[in-house]
Formats: C-alpha cells, sequence, structure tokens
DNA sequence: CCAGCAATGTCTACATTGTAGAATAGCCTT
DNA sequence: AAGGCTATTCTACAATGTAGACATTGCTGG
C-alpha cells in the first residue's frame, strides 16, 4: 500500500519536472524546467514547499551536493512515486477516453 | 480574461464526468460517472462544492429542470470551461512528452 | 391524509495543496 | 571585506479537496 492519496496537479507537475531534469534535478532547476515547458510562471516558493510536502510522503527523495557554488539538494523520484505517477495518469486516462473537445457550448 | 488559474485535479475531473453524463449530468450522475470510470469513492459534498466553484468561475453552468422525482439541477460544460480543459491537458502533455515510468526497484 | 422513505441538493467545517515573496546562507569576485 | 550570485528556507495566506450532517421535495403504503 504505498499512494491512496491522489496527486495533485502541481504536484504532478513537479514530479515531472524532477524527472526531465534527472540529473540537475535541484530547485532552481526544476523550476527552470517548468517554466519552460509549461509557459507559465512559477514562484520559486511554491515549488519547493512542494518538494518539501512530497518528500513528507516519500514520493521524491533527497539529497545534499556540495559540488560548485552554493550547497544544494537534488531530488529523485521515487518508486512509491512512480507508482503514484502511473496510478494518477491511468485515472486520467479513464475520464478523458472519448472526450472531444471540439464540442460547441 | 477567461482561465488564467489552471485547474485543479478534481475540478478536470468532474468537469470531464460532467461531459460524459450529458443530458444526465446532474450531481448525483456526475458522482457515479466519477465512481465507475475512477474506482475510488467520492464524496457528494466534495462533488457539489467543486460543481459550485466551477459555476462561480463560469466553467460550467447549471438549470433547473423540473422533471420525474425531485427538482435537480443540470450542468453542462461552457465554452471557456471546454478551453479550461484543453489548456489544461496540453500543459501536462508538454510535462508528460519523454517520461517512460518502467521502473526498476 | 399523514408518516416516513428515497433521491437530490445545500451548508458548514476542516485538511491539504497551491502560491507568493521575504529572509538566510555559502561562495565568488573584486 | 563588501557586494552580488545562486540556492534554499521560512512564513503566511488563498484556493482546492474532502467529509458528513442537514434540508427539501415528492412519492408511497397504511
Amino acid at each position: 500500500m504505498s499512494g491512496d492519496a491522489p496527486l495533485g496537479a502541481f504536484e504532478e507537475q513537479v514530479m515531472l519536472a524532477v524527472i526531465h531534469a534527472s540529473a540537475d534535478a535541484f530547485g532552481m532547476n526544476v523550476r527552470r524546467e517548468l517554466e519552460t515547458r509549461t509557459g507559465r510562471d512559477v514562484a520559486i516558493g511554491a515549488v519547493y514547499s512542494t518538494l518539501d510536502r512530497l518528500e513528507a510522503k516519500r514520493l521524491i527523495a533527497s539529497s545534499r551536493t556540495r559540488g560548485g557554488s552554493a550547497s544544494r539538494r537534488l531530488f529523485r523520484v521515487t518508486a512509491s512515486g512512480m507508482r503514484a505517477l502511473a496510478a494518477t495518469r491511468a485515472m486520467r486516462d479513464a475520464l478523458w477516453v472519448g472526450v472531444n473537445l471540439s464540442l460547441s457550448s
């Protein structure tokens, strides 16, 4: 039993951004990934608090790195997180089946 | 301005359920649609409060019907709601591109 | 007719997510 | 050592998500 509570919309986005950023998945980069892919502005605070909450739920995990400049937290999606993503997508897909958006009012 | 704020996960689900229920899209039926398609339990209060909030944002609209049993509210997704759905999906698709959920651990 | 059941919808309250921006902290440059 | 980066943490509050009690209407059996 790993993930009963469904992912929120932003939580899902953040997790996907972490996956895309892969080896460079620290906060600032996750935000960048989010902004370039969605075209929206994302407040840095929104990213970190969501990251924190996802970590508390063990859907992602983080580790410190002291490479170049400042100390950073590197995030990765856990197996449990992957499952949650899959479940979220499956559930949504079930609802999108057969929906055609070109309907007029 | 019709839709700057992104849809929440549950909001999106409810709108899709309204579309599926089409001619019978009143509260109880929307809930049923949601439950059968997603396999989750959905509290009736959750459905109605979300429906109300979506209506306040003009993403759906409702009308009363006095058909058989009790008076019911029939919902439909507005054009603006359709646009919001499309935008939500587009944004998410952009993040899902190239993501492969194959798990190892 | 009236009590009560069934179906639908409303209301209230609270938990979780979403969002914003200021405050901190280490490093690098000058 | 002061100033400026980059990155993260903290604080606060708004919006969404969730639950369940309660009200309303009409129908039905007695």
